[in-house]
DNA sequence: CTACTTTAGTCAGAGAATCTGACCAGTACA
DNA sequence: TGTACTGGTCAGATTCTCTGACTAAAGTAG
């Protein structure tokens, strides 16, 4: 079977329960949305950054962030280090969300690990892990 | 780091190589148009599976296949079984980009052992196919 | 056989996500 | 100091996706 789509699966099983499970508990999120979200560093992020990180153009990555700026969960203050720049940052109303996009990932985890064993799903973590090394353009 | 991005990162990557190796090749594919198309079986396949396996609505789906017929990639034929339905099939013209797609996949493949080892690959597909039996809808 | 329910698919309309191209305002450097 | 680069926005179009309403065929219970 086709190494993409084995990918595939179980990736938009993840996203469809943490998105399920945020806005289960009250936020208003889409899928695009969460996805730029999750990269916003604690330092706030560039624009640029986002929409490198996120694999779209700039265009779009500002979209999301407008519809999130309008939303509260994110806000854009000006860049000291540089004047053309702003640093989105998430706000404490987003920041809410984070214990339970975690506490999905965990159960899901668990339920893999129930399936998988705890040897096999280590494994599978620490080959992903690798992957990234070069498969991820924003490392 | 999050499992479901970790996922996500080598994921897009395939789709993305696959997609313009193909288009390199001369074809004329859509990312969503390759999602569709890659899961008609060699004997056709309904509508309503082909939504259900790409996990979009069946709407989506016919839109999809639309294009993918107007294109001369897909026909659309009565189902014998059954006088409602109709089953896609997939044309020579799309049969050919198959050797393409696989090419690549098995050059990724490739590049994905060398960097993991032959015994770390083999375990991530082990264990990713393992996990397709809880979390693929479709099976 | 008839009436009800389910299933396969389409039509219509709308919203979300994405792109290309053009542009402006700061920054960096030769 | 001017020329090239970078961060970001504006405008417009396309693509993908959904919800809701519908038709026609098939299955099922009486």
């Amino acid at each position: 079977m086709n190494i993409g789509l084995l990918l595939f699966i179980p990736n938009r099983e993840v996203e469809n329960r943490v998105l399920a499970a945020v806005n289960a508990a009250g936020f208003d999120l889409t899928q695009a949305q969460q996805r730029v979200l999750m990269r916003v560093g604690p330092e706030g992020t560039r624009l640029t950054v986002l929409a490198e990180s996120a694999q779209v153009t700039k265009q779009t990555a500002g979209f999301l962030v407008d519809q999130l700026e309008k939303a509260g969960y994110v806000e854009r203050v000006p860049d000291p280090a540089d004047g053309r720049a702003r640093l989105v940052k998430v706000t404490d109303k987003a920041l809410a969300a984070v214990p339970v996009a975690n506490a999905e990932l965990a159960a899901i985890e668990a339920e893999w690990e129930r399936h998988l064993g705890k040897r096999r799903m280590a494994q599978l973590r620490e080959a992903l892990e690798r992957l990234g090394e070069i498969t991820d353009p924003y490392r």
